[in-house]
DNA sequence: GCTTGACCTTCCAGTAACTGGAAGCCCCAT
DNA sequence: ATGGGGCTTCCAGTTACTGGAAGGTCAAGC
């Protein structure tokens, strides 16, 4: 299969498929003209990576992950781990943009937006206590 | 006001605050030796800059911001404009950070973290739908 | 046999918003 | 005068790609 078609199969762009073979994620065989020959194998590594990424997981998350799919007698602790490390900063994230979220619906409900020059959210932008 | 004084200040480090010299965001004064030399004003917008960030805003919006508030002038519309398309931005960051935080919680939960070979995120992970 | 267009290849550069580090002045206190 | 901290510039690296240029390859149609 060329690259294209994994493309199409994995959901990923050409190129974020060649940046991974780049970075060591996947390797691909080669053709006799040079073009990349895709296996099942890599076809599902990189449904896999796509999956992972979609989630959130960083590239040396993803990688880390890949070595544990690869190793299946490995214990499932330390996937665990990572999902739980990752989960918790997603929420933390969260948090931090429901905060963001609340202080800017509040803006902007203020604001009425029509002619007048004195921005309540500008004038917010100057008070606002920093965190 | 040296660098130093001000990153106390604004909250900013300096490599941050040079770092908007270089891109036009600020202009401090210098002394005779070469030294940033900042006035209130800079000291202000600064802060400016370090809240707006801290909502999330962009540079580039940061930069249009500046300029509105520079020009007080100008209607309150553009500002709000800002905001509220910065805040849609946020909203849906956040309902895409919840759907991963749901998906992944599921799979922390199942997953035993014992030494069982079969991980059950790993498994999710080959054949979790794309979205 | 030749052209055309869709693929494929590599390599270089750019994105956002800093951050780290090196090399080298400058200033003040001892 | 010397030591330590603060200041300067410049270069490079970060994350995960993405765009684009220059050029090779392949299959179809004339």
């Amino acid at each position: 299969m060329n690259i294209g078609d994994v493309a199409k199969l994995s959901g990923l762009p050409p190129k974020t498929i060649r940046y991974y073979e780049d970075i060591g994620l996947i390797s691909p065989l080669r053709d006799a003209n040079g073009y990349r020959s895709f296996r099942e194998s890599d076809t599902h590594k990189l449904a896999f990576l796509g999956r992972a990424r979609a989630l959130g997981f960083t590239i040396e998350d993803c990688r880390t992950l890949l070595a544990l799919w690869d190793d299946k007698q490995r214990a499932s602790g330390d996937v665990r781990a990572i999902a739980q490390e990752h989960l918790a900063q997603i929420e933390r994230k969260i948090i931090d943009l429901q905060a963001i979220q609340e202080t800017l619906s509040h803006l902007v409900r203020e604001c009425s937006g029509d002619g007048r020059p004195d921005c309540p959210i500008l004038k917010t932008l100057e008070v606002l206590p920093l965190r």
